[in-house]
DNA sequence: AAATATTTTTAGACTAAACTAAAAAAATAG
DNA sequence: CTATTTTTTTAGTTTAGTCTAAAAATATTT
């Protein structure tokens, strides 16, 4: 298994989540920041391995063994990132792109000695669960910032988007995994918030507010 | 620069190590694993970005900057077999392969990280010198067990080979790095020599006294 | 339902890093 | 010092993954 078959495999995964139907070549294509044609190339690949189901013209899907592969590659991404952020003090904003290149090297007792080191953590530093050595998944309980009616409280449980943009946004706000919001105003033209985070207001437009996953308390 | 160039440049600093004359291309093709003619590409590949001084025909030697590359290479190797083993309780037999990986993850910062993490070590878990950030090696005192004489005492502070099988028959032994030895008993016909290791009395022979470092003390 | 637009695939080419086989240079032996 | 052997290089293929351009299939619009 190279790598960019792993990346492809991790993509066609993270699409799948939002999708429910089979995943286009042009979406692939754009995650991958490639070409179609080298898309097609790659899941004529991929199915002849059998880690994709692929019919021309009618997209792909990932089979049994296609699935658990991809969450295994996730598995690592997320557990590695653990490690940067609790062990090696990054922020959640710089670790992405060097679980990126971590994620891809080939030693299932590295993981798993890891994953006991870390002492076997649920979620990585933005909130996303890590699936466990059999690829089973613990669903977390969360909802939108965005959903949550006034004069309520909540805890911030995730981020939606992980780009170092955002999370970069979200610290000189002082929003992290475990913050406590309340939710003082909304504006009903904007959709726009006022919340209470560490005892100051801040003005949050609707695009954040869609980004932030909470639980409610 | 691909994880080839970093495992040629990586080869030939090792050899460079040894040897002290210019660096043959049948011996870097023989620690590649590789053929000759694989080689000559390659080292017209490195000459080209000014890593090697290559002469047709007159073998290659590491300019400055690729002798500084391939300590790098070194350092980054070595801080994640230390990792591996003080950290993810592996043994110093298990670590080789992993890090052979680990050492071409690019970041900076988290090789500083790590070498702040692991508390700056000096050494690997075979007794091999880590280079630090500016390619600086701490020259460790060292000779080979098969020069001691009978009667002396050292501890063990290194291995030269470091496979998988000496490894494991030295932990067979009970000998690992800062044991005591002692050195009972040498057969002048063939070298093999009787030592005290952890109050009991092996028989080694000369190729594996030929193998392992000690300091006298 | 035909025309147009979009998406996807095919065909052919490129690059890095390997290979084989043959040629050229260097080293060694008689 | 010539002949032979060994080492190294060159030349030409191969494979994985990418690309461009063109063709084919599907989707959308009128």
């Amino acid at each position: 298994m190279t790598q960019s078959e792993e990346n492809y495999l991790k993509i066609i995964y993270h699409l799948s989540l939002v999708s429910k139907t089979e995943i286009a070549t042009n979406s692939i294509a754009e995650k991958m920041e490639t070409k179609a044609s080298s898309v097609t190339d790659m899941l004529k690949k991929l199915a002849e391995k059998k880690l994709v189901s692929y019919q021309k013209y009618q997209g792909v899907s990932l089979t049994e063994t296609g699935l658990l592969t991809a969450k295994m590659i996730v598995r690592k991404h997320r557990l590695w990132e653990v490690f940067l952020v609790d062990k090696l003090n990054f922020t959640w904003d710089e670790v992405h792109e060097i679980a990126e290149e971590l994620e891809h090297i080939k030693s299932d007792e590295l993981i798993d000695k890891l994953d006991e080191f870390l002492d076997y953590p649920s979620e990585d530093p933005h909130g996303d669960p890590i699936p466990d050595k059999n690829g089973k998944i613990l669903k977390i309980e969360k909802q939108l910032l965005s959903d949550v009616e006034v004069n309520k409280k909540c805890i911030c449980v995730g981020v939606k988007d992980s780009s170092t943009n955002f999370l970069q946004y979200l610290d000189k706000q002082k929003i992290a995994l475990g913050s406590k919001i309340i939710i003082l105003e909304k504006e009903p033209f904007d959709n726009s918030m006022t919340i209470e985070i560490k005892k100051t207001k801040v003005l949050i437009s609707n695009k954040i507010a869609c980004n932030i996953f909470i639980k409610k308390v």
